[in-house]
DNA sequence: ACCGGTCTGGAAAGCGATTGCTAGCGTCGG
DNA sequence: CCGACGCTAGCAATCGCTTTCCAGACCGGT
């Protein structure tokens, strides 16, 4: 049965003072409440069992102490560890997370932001955001993730450096014909990190396979990748890196003996694959907090914070 | 550079116009305005860039339009999937989500409840909640998603039949000595399907092996069920059977020749995994939407209410 | 000419909180 | 004994919006 809220005026009414004291009690601000009054707000409000009014305080103070987080896809499990990164962040600095999916669409994007910037959020993290959401008259700090944006502050994992490490050490297994599967357009850096790679040890370069990122999208393009026969495929993400471990179960390929896969990403299900993934690790915790912490401190700087990726070794690579 | 915020006193005063006005025409209302006006506000809007603020209606109207949504951990791929499923349900109504996790611990979930009480969320929904989360003077809907709750309404797939029908598979593949992997104390209901099956083929009952909901906790599981010389074996969730399956293929067993496997869940990663896994798939969408759709229409039963599971054959039991 | 009805727009009362300013009052130093 | 000061507590304005109620304009019918 829905009880009528009860509001501070009540807990006032009931203790025998004012409003304003109810607040005083309650925020433990800079005023001063004697003790014994202090007390008998406090049994006010436990008695009336009052819930401070965070919309009404959010109108009166001009922050909700709320931020936006858009992901281009809830389901994925990069971007579901992510959110429950920033979700943990927020909240130890008392802050709650509207957190939405765009679907990858532009449009569905845009309208998301303006819904979330109408509900007056506190600050708007853009996972993996499209190329431009245009973000001009937003009046709150904003920041991109694992992608940078000409006009908003950003910080992602050193793709290009983890790409060339995780390239390189397949390469010191002795593996010449390496294969890419790299993702839609409009994340290049992965892709050069490979060729940095190959390049530094004089080899040429190797098939790639141009997919979305998905299980689907890297099982087809591992059967695509074979015709090249190459001895090792480095993914550009874990979901194409499960799909590529797919094709090659099928293909009646053993993994690693007759090929090898590394993995961008690194999130938890890479470790019960099978085999388990040898993967360049995203450091979600890092990039998480940095990002919380841009916005609650208000970094100032457009610079894109670069974080240090990490190579974790398990079978798939042969070691 | 944050620009101040323009309300709706500043499109009126463009517009010539009074702050009622304005109202009129955002809203669409009851109230008709002539179009010349209409179309100086609207005009007055977009010069302005005007965004009404929702903090400041929500407060005036006593509704925020916003659902808090409290998974025990939003990195597990089934909770990831119904989050997803609840936003879309949820925005489709014009509802945003506050989503946050409980880590498993009752006091850190009643701690979010309170403060997503306190945001004053329309409609709270909890999946798989800790027993008590003790929700008595709460004043807006409640739902609990794959747990009944005593006090409050409820939806979840139909653990125990969903359960009973993989087993049953299992059996007419020929399988007679069925482990079992379930979770933690609480939800019995996948194993009294598991009994259910047993019994009705008059089979004995197979080895249990009890842990928790997580890849790690079907990996040790598998271990020790291996002792019993199962030849198939039922996991209560996705996650748990990819540890079993890991656990399988150390042990050297093929599957499904020399040992089937069916897992509870059926998340899409489960499609992906070697082999593909034969699912009881629960109805994730069908979940949300009529968890939504009780929020919202406001569903008066406390009546639990129980959506089917669907059975999708792939590779693991042997089909 | 007057009355009633229709159509528009404005004034103003809140929603529940924060906070600057003010007032009461007990205490203490001169 | 008096004035000043410090400590508490209350008043009232304000945040941006919705909505009720009212006023004025204009119409047609009698």
């Amino acid at each position: 049965m829905p009880k009528d809220p009860v509001t501070r005026n009540d807990v006032a009414e009931y203790a025998g003072v004012s409003t304003a004291v109810v607040s005083y009690v309650v925020n433990e601000g800079p005023r001063k409440v004697a003790p014994e009054t202090r007390e008998r707000v406090l049994d006010a409000i436990r008695a009336l069992g009052y819930r401070p009014n965070a919309t009404a305080r959010a109108l009166r103070m001009g922050t909700t102490r709320t931020f936006g987080l858009i992901t281009p896809d809830g389901g994925n499990p990069l971007f579901a560890e992510l959110a429950k990164a920033i979700d943990r962040e927020a909240a130890a600095r008392g802050y709650v997370v509207l957190q939405t999916s765009a679907d990858g669409d532009p449009v569905t994007e845009r309208a998301k932001i303006a819904e979330l910037l109408t509900r007056q959020v506190s600050g708007l993290v853009l996972v993996a955001p499209t190329a431009d959401p245009s973000l001009d008259d937003v009046e709150v700090p904003v920041i991109a993730i694992n992608r940078v944006l000409p006009t908003v502050s950003s910080v992602r994992p050193a793709y290009r450096d983890g790409a060339r490490a995780g390239v390189e050490h397949l390469i010191s297994h002795g593996h010449r014909v390496i294969g890419l599967v790299i993702g839609g357009a409009g994340h290049p850096e992965r892709e050069l990190g490979w060729r940095d790679a190959l390049a530094a040890a004089g080899l040429q370069e190797g098939p790639i396979a141009r997919t979305t990122f998905s299980r689907e999208g890297g099982y087809r393009a591992a059967q695509t990748l074979l015709e090249a026969e190459p001895t090792a495929i480095f993914a550009s993400s874990d979901l194409q890196a499960i799909g590529v471990l797919r094709a090659l179960h099928e293909a009646g390929l053993r993994v690693p003996d007759d090929i090898a896969v590394v993995a961008f990403d690194g999130t938890p299900e890479t470790e019960y694959t099978w085999p388990p993934l040898t993967v360049v690790r995203q450091p979600v915790e890092l990039v998480a907090r940095e990002a919380v912490r841009r916005l609650i401190d208000g970094e100032e700087s457009m610079e894109a914070l670069t974080v240090p990726t990490e190579l974790i070794l398990r079978r798939s690579c042969g070691c």
